[in-house]
DNA sequence: ACTATATTTTGTTAATTAGCTAAATACCGT
DNA sequence: ACGGTATTTAGCTAATTAACAAAATATAGT
Protein backbone atom coordinates (compact mmCIF):
# COMPACT_ATOMS: atom_id res chain seq x y z
CA UNK A 1 0.00 0.00 0.00
CA UNK A 2 3.03 2.29 0.89
CA UNK A 3 4.59 1.98 -2.79
CA UNK A 4 0.69 2.98 -4.33
CA UNK A 5 0.90 5.85 -2.59
CA UNK A 6 4.76 6.47 -3.43
CA UNK A 7 3.65 5.74 -6.98
CA UNK A 8 0.81 8.23 -6.87
CA UNK A 9 3.05 11.03 -5.77
CA UNK A 10 4.43 11.67 -8.84
CA UNK A 11 1.71 13.45 -11.71
CA UNK A 12 3.38 11.73 -14.52
CA UNK A 13 2.42 8.34 -13.36
CA UNK A 14 -1.16 9.90 -12.27
CA UNK A 15 -1.43 10.87 -16.12
CA UNK A 16 -0.43 7.44 -17.21
CA UNK A 17 -2.94 5.64 -15.11
CA UNK A 18 -5.12 8.36 -16.35
CA UNK A 19 -4.68 7.31 -19.83
CA UNK A 20 -4.77 3.39 -19.15
CA UNK A 21 -8.34 4.17 -18.20
CA UNK A 22 -9.33 3.86 -21.50
CA UNK A 23 -8.21 0.67 -22.01
CA UNK A 24 -4.58 -1.16 -22.57
CA UNK A 25 -1.72 0.93 -24.11
CA UNK A 26 1.51 0.14 -25.27
CA UNK A 27 4.39 2.18 -23.81
CA UNK A 28 5.16 3.81 -26.76
CA UNK A 29 1.44 4.89 -27.10
CA UNK A 30 1.95 5.81 -23.97
CA UNK A 31 5.22 7.77 -24.53
CA UNK A 32 3.48 9.59 -27.14
CA UNK A 33 1.39 11.68 -24.47
CA UNK A 34 4.35 13.00 -22.89
CA UNK A 35 7.78 14.86 -23.33
CA UNK A 36 9.58 12.60 -21.65
CA UNK A 37 12.50 10.45 -22.86
CA UNK A 38 11.32 6.80 -22.96
CA UNK A 39 13.91 5.44 -20.50
CA UNK A 40 12.75 8.21 -18.61
CA UNK A 41 8.76 6.72 -18.99
CA UNK A 42 9.76 2.98 -18.42
CA UNK A 43 11.28 3.77 -15.14
CA UNK A 44 7.51 5.15 -14.32
CA UNK A 45 5.81 2.04 -16.03
CA UNK A 46 8.57 -0.20 -13.14
CA UNK A 47 7.10 1.62 -10.59
CA UNK A 48 3.69 1.18 -11.26
CA UNK A 49 3.82 -2.41 -12.24
CA UNK A 50 6.02 -2.86 -8.59
CA UNK A 51 3.19 -0.94 -6.93
CA UNK A 52 0.82 -3.65 -8.82
CA UNK A 53 -1.57 -0.52 -10.21
CA UNK A 54 -0.78 -2.08 -13.61
CA UNK A 55 -0.32 -5.13 -15.78
CA UNK A 56 2.18 -5.50 -18.34
CA UNK A 57 1.68 -7.78 -21.27
CA UNK A 58 3.87 -8.36 -24.32
CA UNK A 59 2.35 -8.73 -27.78
CA UNK A 60 5.46 -9.44 -30.02
CA UNK A 61 7.76 -6.65 -30.00
CA UNK A 62 5.54 -4.46 -27.82
CA UNK A 63 4.47 -4.15 -24.66
CA UNK A 64 1.34 -3.07 -23.50
CA UNK A 65 0.09 -1.77 -20.00
CA UNK A 66 -3.19 -2.42 -18.20
CA UNK A 67 -4.91 -0.31 -15.50
CA UNK A 68 -4.93 -2.52 -12.50
CA UNK A 69 -8.20 -0.19 -11.72
CA UNK A 70 -8.72 -3.48 -8.11
CA UNK A 71 -5.68 -2.19 -6.65
CA UNK A 72 -6.20 1.45 -6.84
CA UNK A 73 -9.44 1.13 -5.28
CA UNK A 74 -8.84 -1.06 -2.87
CA UNK A 75 -5.87 1.97 -1.98
CA UNK A 76 -8.03 4.42 -2.08
CA UNK A 77 -10.71 3.46 0.04
CA UNK A 78 -8.63 1.56 2.47
CA UNK A 79 -7.22 5.51 2.75
CA UNK A 80 -10.28 6.50 3.03
CA UNK A 81 -11.44 4.43 5.81
CA UNK A 82 -8.48 5.03 8.06
CA UNK A 83 -9.28 8.61 7.68
CA UNK A 84 -12.89 8.07 8.21
CA UNK A 85 -14.28 9.66 4.70
CA UNK A 86 -17.02 7.86 2.59
CA UNK A 87 -18.72 4.91 2.91
CA UNK A 88 -19.92 5.54 6.54
CA UNK A 89 -22.93 7.30 6.55
CA UNK A 90 -22.02 9.34 10.00
CA UNK A 91 -21.98 12.71 10.15
CA UNK A 92 -18.57 14.47 9.98
CA UNK A 93 -17.49 15.20 13.21
CA UNK A 94 -14.69 18.05 13.03
CA UNK A 95 -14.50 18.19 17.17
CA UNK A 96 -13.65 21.66 18.46
CA UNK A 97 -9.95 23.23 19.34
CA UNK A 98 -10.30 22.78 23.09
CA UNK A 99 -7.53 22.97 25.46
CA UNK A 100 -7.23 19.30 27.04
CA UNK A 101 -7.80 18.38 30.64
CA UNK A 102 -4.81 17.21 32.61
CA UNK B 1 -3.26 18.92 -5.46
CA UNK B 2 0.14 16.90 -6.21
CA UNK B 3 1.43 18.30 -3.27
CA UNK B 4 -1.55 16.42 -1.38
CA UNK B 5 -0.42 13.14 -2.87
CA UNK B 6 3.05 14.11 -2.72
CA UNK B 7 2.20 14.52 1.72
CA UNK B 8 0.57 11.08 1.46
CA UNK B 9 3.48 9.66 -0.17
CA UNK B 10 5.20 9.42 3.59
CA UNK B 11 3.81 6.79 6.09
CA UNK B 12 4.60 8.47 9.13
CA UNK B 13 2.45 11.63 7.20
CA UNK B 14 -0.43 9.35 6.67
CA UNK B 15 -0.32 8.25 10.00
CA UNK B 16 -0.32 11.78 11.59
CA UNK B 17 -3.44 12.61 9.94
CA UNK B 18 -4.90 9.48 11.13
CA UNK B 19 -4.33 10.51 14.70
CA UNK B 20 -5.44 13.73 14.29
CA UNK B 21 -9.02 12.33 12.62
CA UNK B 22 -10.16 11.94 16.39
CA UNK B 23 -9.25 15.67 17.35
CA UNK B 24 -6.71 18.08 16.83
CA UNK B 25 -3.59 17.40 18.59
CA UNK B 26 -0.37 19.29 19.71
CA UNK B 27 3.04 18.56 17.86
CA UNK B 28 3.99 16.71 21.21
CA UNK B 29 1.16 15.07 21.60
CA UNK B 30 1.88 13.82 17.97
CA UNK B 31 5.59 12.91 18.85
CA UNK B 32 4.86 10.75 21.83
CA UNK B 33 3.27 8.05 19.09
CA UNK B 34 6.48 8.05 16.91
CA UNK B 35 10.00 7.26 17.26
CA UNK B 36 10.93 10.27 15.24
CA UNK B 37 13.39 13.02 16.59
CA UNK B 38 10.68 16.10 17.28
CA UNK B 39 12.51 18.35 14.18
CA UNK B 40 11.87 15.36 11.91
CA UNK B 41 8.21 15.21 12.89
CA UNK B 42 7.80 19.13 12.52
CA UNK B 43 9.07 18.89 9.17
CA UNK B 44 6.24 16.34 8.04
CA UNK B 45 3.90 18.60 9.77
CA UNK B 46 5.35 21.64 7.34
CA UNK B 47 4.54 19.19 4.50
CA UNK B 48 0.76 18.78 5.50
CA UNK B 49 0.48 22.83 6.29
CA UNK B 50 1.83 23.52 2.80
CA UNK B 51 -0.87 20.63 1.15
CA UNK B 52 -3.48 22.47 3.26
CA UNK B 53 -4.38 19.12 4.93
CA UNK B 54 -3.91 20.27 8.22
CA UNK B 55 -4.50 23.90 10.20
CA UNK B 56 -1.92 24.80 13.20
CA UNK B 57 -3.14 26.94 16.00
CA UNK B 58 -1.41 28.28 18.63
CA UNK B 59 -2.32 28.45 21.94
CA UNK B 60 -0.09 29.11 24.57
CA UNK B 61 3.07 27.56 24.13
CA UNK B 62 1.97 24.98 22.65
CA UNK B 63 0.89 24.03 18.68
CA UNK B 64 -2.10 22.72 17.86
CA UNK B 65 -2.56 20.42 14.41
CA UNK B 66 -6.25 19.87 13.35
CA UNK B 67 -7.15 18.25 10.09
CA UNK B 68 -8.05 19.65 7.43
CA UNK B 69 -10.88 16.67 5.91
CA UNK B 70 -12.16 18.55 3.48
CA UNK B 71 -8.58 19.11 1.56
CA UNK B 72 -8.23 15.29 2.07
CA UNK B 73 -11.74 14.55 0.87
CA UNK B 74 -11.34 16.45 -2.35
CA UNK B 75 -7.78 15.48 -3.30
CA UNK B 76 -9.37 11.97 -3.07
CA UNK B 77 -12.13 12.10 -4.72
CA UNK B 78 -10.96 14.18 -6.88
CA UNK B 79 -8.57 11.31 -8.41
CA UNK B 80 -10.85 9.01 -7.92
CA UNK B 81 -13.14 10.90 -10.68
CA UNK B 82 -10.16 11.41 -12.70
CA UNK B 83 -10.13 7.32 -12.52
CA UNK B 84 -13.76 6.49 -13.18
CA UNK B 85 -13.95 4.89 -9.47
CA UNK B 86 -17.43 5.83 -9.32
CA UNK B 87 -18.69 6.74 -5.77
CA UNK B 88 -22.07 5.49 -6.31
CA UNK B 89 -21.71 4.51 -9.96
CA UNK B 90 -20.24 1.23 -11.84
CA UNK B 91 -17.07 2.33 -13.41
CA UNK B 92 -18.09 2.37 -17.15
CA UNK B 93 -16.19 0.55 -19.07
CA UNK B 94 -16.71 2.10 -22.84
CA UNK B 95 -14.84 5.15 -23.51
CA UNK B 96 -16.46 8.68 -23.65
CA UNK B 97 -19.28 7.98 -21.92
CA UNK B 98 -17.92 8.71 -18.84
CA UNK B 99 -17.31 12.86 -17.97
CA UNK B 100 -13.71 13.73 -17.08
CA UNK B 101 -13.47 15.31 -13.43
CA UNK B 102 -13.58 19.07 -13.15
C1' DA C 1 15.26 39.30 33.80
C1' DC C 2 15.64 34.24 34.34
C1' DT C 3 14.20 29.53 33.81
C1' DA C 4 11.57 25.97 31.92
C1' DT C 5 8.78 24.01 28.25
C1' DA C 6 7.22 23.48 23.41
C1' DT C 7 8.23 23.80 18.88
C1' DT C 8 10.71 25.28 14.87
C1' DT C 9 14.84 26.58 12.20
C1' DT C 10 19.47 25.63 10.69
C1' DG C 11 22.95 22.84 8.98
C1' DT C 12 24.43 18.41 7.65
C1' DT C 13 24.25 13.71 5.80
C1' DA C 14 22.69 9.55 3.45
C1' DA C 15 19.23 7.75 0.55
C1' DT C 16 15.98 8.22 -3.07
C1' DT C 17 14.22 10.13 -7.23
C1' DA C 18 13.47 11.86 -11.91
C1' DG C 19 15.63 12.94 -15.69
C1' DC C 20 19.00 12.17 -19.57
C1' DT C 21 22.08 9.54 -23.26
C1' DA C 22 23.99 5.42 -24.81
C1' DA C 23 23.92 0.58 -24.95
C1' DA C 24 21.56 -3.76 -24.50
C1' DT C 25 17.67 -6.87 -25.24
C1' DA C 26 13.67 -8.84 -27.47
C1' DC C 27 11.00 -9.73 -31.29
C1' DC C 28 9.68 -9.60 -36.16
C1' DG C 29 10.24 -9.73 -41.18
C1' DT C 30 13.15 -10.77 -44.99
C1' DA D 1 21.85 -14.08 -40.09
C1' DC D 2 20.70 -9.15 -40.72
C1' DG D 3 18.25 -4.94 -40.12
C1' DG D 4 14.47 -2.46 -38.02
C1' DT D 5 11.32 -1.33 -34.37
C1' DA D 6 9.98 -1.32 -29.40
C1' DT D 7 11.33 -1.24 -24.93
C1' DT D 8 14.33 -1.80 -21.08
C1' DT D 9 18.81 -1.63 -18.59
C1' DA D 10 23.04 0.69 -17.31
C1' DG D 11 25.38 4.56 -15.86
C1' DC D 12 25.34 9.16 -14.72
C1' DT D 13 23.82 13.80 -12.64
C1' DA D 14 21.04 17.17 -10.26
C1' DA D 15 17.33 17.83 -7.18
C1' DT D 16 14.61 16.30 -3.39
C1' DT D 17 13.84 13.94 0.86
C1' DA D 18 13.95 12.14 5.56
C1' DA D 19 16.55 11.85 9.26
C1' DC D 20 19.45 13.79 13.15
C1' DA D 21 21.75 17.12 16.64
C1' DA D 22 22.38 21.71 17.95
C1' DA D 23 20.75 26.27 18.12
C1' DA D 24 17.06 29.57 17.88
C1' DT D 25 12.41 31.26 18.87
C1' DA D 26 8.16 31.84 21.41
C1' DT D 27 5.51 31.83 25.53
C1' DA D 28 4.46 31.27 30.45
C1' DG D 29 5.50 31.49 35.21
C1' DT D 30 8.36 33.28 38.93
Amino acid sequence: MNRVFKALADPSRRRILQLLREGPLSAGDIARHFDLAKPTLSGHFAVLREADLVDQERQGTTIYYRLNLSVLEEALSGLMDSMGIGQGERAAHSPGLVKPGK
